[in-house]
DNA sequence: TCTTTACTGTAATGGACATTACATTCAAAT
DNA sequence: ATTTGAATGTAATGTCCATTACAGTAAAGA
């Protein structure tokens, strides 16, 4: 990982089931079902009104919200081990988020009865959610914000230090960012459009900040990335 | 109120504290202290780490961040009963946003631990907080992405319908918005600038759509208005 | 292997606003 | 009542980037 871990990274990695017994963790494997999903399944789409939430163990899963206007944005990233879909279980709202997979992996489901059964086993659960829920509300809302207020170039730059996080792989001097996104991808991670994602990352190449090999991208020159973010 | 009850007012009148007992709701009161607070007076800071959750009983009060680079945007804006700053009691992290005074009022705070003293005798009120942060997550991510994707005409004319929900009194066909709020103030409120907005206003001003009445506005024509927000 | 679809590259045009720069009006403080 | 600062009005200039329009290239399916 190239950058010191952040608060953002540790909170990330905070297990809502931590601490547990043996039982505990037995009585939740076996509540929990594991599945194989496969790239471009969708685990749920707005205005789904499914009660569960869902337990990444491996692969790539996005987060996505389509604007009543046809504008798509890409709202998180997860990968690897890692929780998604909360408000499923707590809300009554149906959701307003797509979940779409990227990389073929593994999923567990719970559901909210099984949940509300292992809350009352294990209290304090509830609020180790609401601490992930804030900080999801957190890390989105800083993102928009950044959307609102920043350049293209800014926004870019600021993603592939977020991506770095989760997929670099160390490739001379620089890093590679081991995750397969197209244009439009980042176009909808930052909220632009594909054409000016193109032309931004070719001026960045040409600034020889950046190269592409094959589908991905190795950031050379971290440093200036960063400061671009600022 | 000029338009149907929406989803969203009646999640945001949902009250924590009801379908209590008597005795329940005597402790509440002894715990959480009333005080007036005056126009201007901040509740709390970003960055501050209080760990308290707010009641507005009276009044007005804005929630607003400051971004690294010195933009302020007014997230919302509460009036009337109302719960704010929940994030507090449940989260560790500072907070992320200030809540300043716009009209004098009655505010009462309860601490971290009265609330959780208030949770062993009330079990439920966890729950009932979740579903507040998550109303408030999604009014928050979708004022966000408006602000995104549409026009400052459209981001003004959504903003007048918000408002509309919480400081409409009837004027002769129309409606005065009863809150001061500055040509900066709404500039906050949509992320643009002070000058875009009198601009815009006057248009709108000249246009018939709206009237200016002292401090205030006047909405004439609601559903011109309603199909500018689309 | 070929074909077709998805993805990438590039350039021109235009539009929505921020920015800058003042002028004017209004409200609050002394 | 006068001064001073805050809020508003208006216009010009410029910039970032969406939009539009193709052309070329890679990947996936038949």
């Amino acid at each position: 990982m190239p950058q010191e871990r952040t608060k953002l990274w540790y909170l990330k990695n905070l297990d809502i089931f931590s601490h547990l017994s043996d039982e505990q963790y037995e009585l939740i494997d076996k509540l929990a079902a594991m599945r194989p999903v496969k790239k471009g399944e969708v685990l749920y789409f707005q205005g789904a009104t499914d009660k569960k939430f869902y337990m990444l163990k491996k692969g790539v899963v996005k987060i996505t919200k389509l604007t009543p206007h046809g504008n798509e944005i890409i709202l998180d990233i997860f990968s690897g081990v890692s929780l998604f879909g909360e408000i499923g279980v707590l809300n009554p709202q149906e959701r307003d988020e797509s979940a779409i997979v990227v990389e073929d992996g593994l999923i567990c489901t719970m559901t909210k009865e099984d949940f509300e059964r292992l809350v009352h086993m294990i209290p304090g659960l509830v609020i180790k959610m609401t601490k992930i829920i804030g900080l999801r509300r957190w890390k989105i809302e800083n993102k928009l914000l950044d959307l609102l207020y920043r350049t293209v170039e800014q926004r870019l730059a600021k993603t592939f230090l977020n991506l770095l996080d989760d997929f670099a792989v160390p490739r001379d001097g620089g890093y590679l960012l081991k995750i397969k996104l197209t244009h439009k991808d980042f176009a909808d991670l930052i909220a632009s459009t594909r054409e000016t994602v193109t032309a931004t990352l070719n001026k960045l190449k040409n600034e020889g900040l950046l190269d592409f090999e094959g589908k991905y991208l190795v950031i050379k020159q971290l440093e200036k990335i960063r400061s671009l973010a600022e």
